[in-house]
DNA sequence: CCATCATATAGGTTTTTATCTATGAGGTGG
DNA sequence: CCACCTCATAGATAAAAACCTATATGATGG
């Protein structure tokens, strides 16, 4: 018995066969005629290469063999409307996967939103990267993830993005600093001053340097550090100044103060980013939607710039 | 999802790629070429409207999706690699089911036979049909039964039929008869006794009949009874004198007794007989088999005629 | 016995399927 | 950078599947 030329088909006019126990009705319920039905059945036992049907006085008899048959092919449909289930709940949301990759930075505000989406739809996994801008750059031109979390989103044609928070800059120095307890830095004060700064190429820093450079300042002394906390804590026990988002700040902590530096404004925004040439997940789809939905609540009202339906409509737009 | 167009080769290729992870491997494996592969698991992937794999720098992943459908597929492949292994056993007629219909004079032998082969092969139903002569007759005809037995088979062309017993009839009387101890009675000596006989037709009666009439004698009373044993226990009790199978009687039944007619040896055979012009089942076909070599250890060979092998070589010839 | 119903067979048509070859686009590894 | 892979697409074809109509055969039921 071959299989492979088998086709659900077949199996579904044999299943109507065994249940009406006539040719005709069956061909009278699938809309075939009844030569079609015979001769369906026909070749399916000449695949299978043993008689399933015995007709006598115009009785159809199931055989054995016919009848084990029909069991099989109960359980295999069956499997297949499990399937059909699951298809249902993964283009539902309810079910499925959601890769993400954020850059560094952002692991301080996408948990906020993660968390109540996780709760809501528990069978859906969220496995999340976290690298520095390179890193997550690198994934995304390869495309790995379905979701990108970036300030400054790459600006490949094949890629859309949407705001949905603002990340402000801001100053921060040791808690006994000369300026901590002024009201009116200046950029110009801090240029003799050591700032501890991330990798070239993060957000954070390009930001911070074009200013300067759109300016004409120049740092005299920078030292590099790969993550945010590092900075945190080195300007806490006094190493230098650091320029660092807003979010990543913890609101009690009294090791450092932040900087009222009043004649610069940095601020640049997240986006949500993704590719527009694979195709997105069910489950990334809901998820942007959630978050359209949801930035108000999850994250400081303060912050959220939600230009996310822009993005959620044109990803509906095309398939 | 259309489910209809789909075959069982569609998914065997779709589980080779999940398998080898690759288009080309899996055009190796399969003896395929590589569009052959890209392209049915297209078709696959618009039949179930979901992608199921995607293909990154010439690697390939396997969605959510296409992981659900590889294990629905193993599943449904285990069934059906089940009932080819059911068929297996089907056609070896370890399983299955065999219906016999026998008279009911043959219900004192055939259980010796069906007795040791159910005992070797327990999974085998073999559901018993008892009846008089018209009544298997008619089941014959229409072809209820796979195996029918018969004295006196019926001659249609689209039947066979093989002898495997002999069938001696014996008078009985009652134990007090006048002709009980005589060692020389003749056909003649019994014309006016009162004959207790099956109903016209059985071939026992029918036998004794035609013995009568060749010889020119006639019955002159006749008591007609629906079963053996009823004429045996009439016997017994003295209500006259009977003709019956040998095989009928009971080995220390006290009650009556055969009689030495010298003049007339009346026996027929028994006969397995089959149709010749509908599906034989498998376990109907190893149960001759089976009788064919088990005949002398399961019936006294005193009576046995085995001719069973001219039967089971013209059925294995046709399908 | 005849009208009716159920199934089987024969023969034909239209789609589909299962393949192929040729070719192009996009990575990978020396 | 080039040879070599991987996969995708287009276009063609032969086989088969999936149907149909017409017709024959055998019960069944008044």
């Amino acid at each position: 018995m071959d299989l492979r030329h088998i086709s659900f088909r077949l199996l579904e006019v044999f299943m109507c066969v065994v249940k009406t126990r006539s040719i005709s009705e069956t061909a009278r319920q699938l809309h075939l005629t009844q030569p079609t039905v015979s001769q369906q059945i026909k070749r399916l036992q000449e695949t299978v290469n043993e008689p399933l049907i015995v007709v006598n006085q115009q009785r159809i008899h199931i055989t054995e063999a016919g009848f084990a048959l029909f069991q099989t092919c109960q359980q295999v449909f069956g499997h297949f409307d499990d399937y059909q289930d699951y298809l249902v709940e993964l283009r539902g949301g309810e079910r499925g996967r959601c890769k993400i990759a954020i850059v560094n930075t952002a692991q301080y505000i996408l948990p906020k939103l993660l968390g109540p989406y996780s709760n809501l739809h528990p069978h859906v996994e969220l496995p999340l990267e976290i690298g520095n801008r390179a890193e997550v750059l690198a994934r995304f031109e390869r495309g790995e993830d379905d979701i990108y979390v970036f300030s400054h989103p790459p600006s490949l044609e094949h890629a859309k993005a949407g705001r949905f928070l603002q990340n402000p800059l801001v100053f921060i120095a040791p808690m006994n600093h000369p300026l901590a307890k002024s009201s009116h830095v200046t950029l110009h004060d801090l240029m003799t001053e050591r700032f501890l700064l991330r990798e070239p190429g993060s957000a954070t820093r390009m930001l911070f340097e074009s200013e300067l450079q759109s300016r004409g300042f120049v740092l005299s002394d920078t030292v590099q550090m790969a993550s945010n906390e590092a900075i945190r804590v080195a300007v806490g026990s006094g190493m230098g100044l650091g320029v660092v988002s807003r979010h990543v700040l913890p609101a009690h902590d009294k090791s450092f103060c932040m900087l009222n530096v009043v004649d610069v404004q940095l601020a640049s925004h997240w986006y949500f980013v993704v590719r527009t040439d694979r195709h997105l997940s069910h489950a990334a789809r809901n998820f942007l939607r959630f978050a359209e939905l949801n930035l108000e609540q999850c994250l400081d009202k303060e912050w959220v710039t939600n230009e996310l339906h822009t993005l959620n409509h044109s990803l509906t737009m095309k398939t």
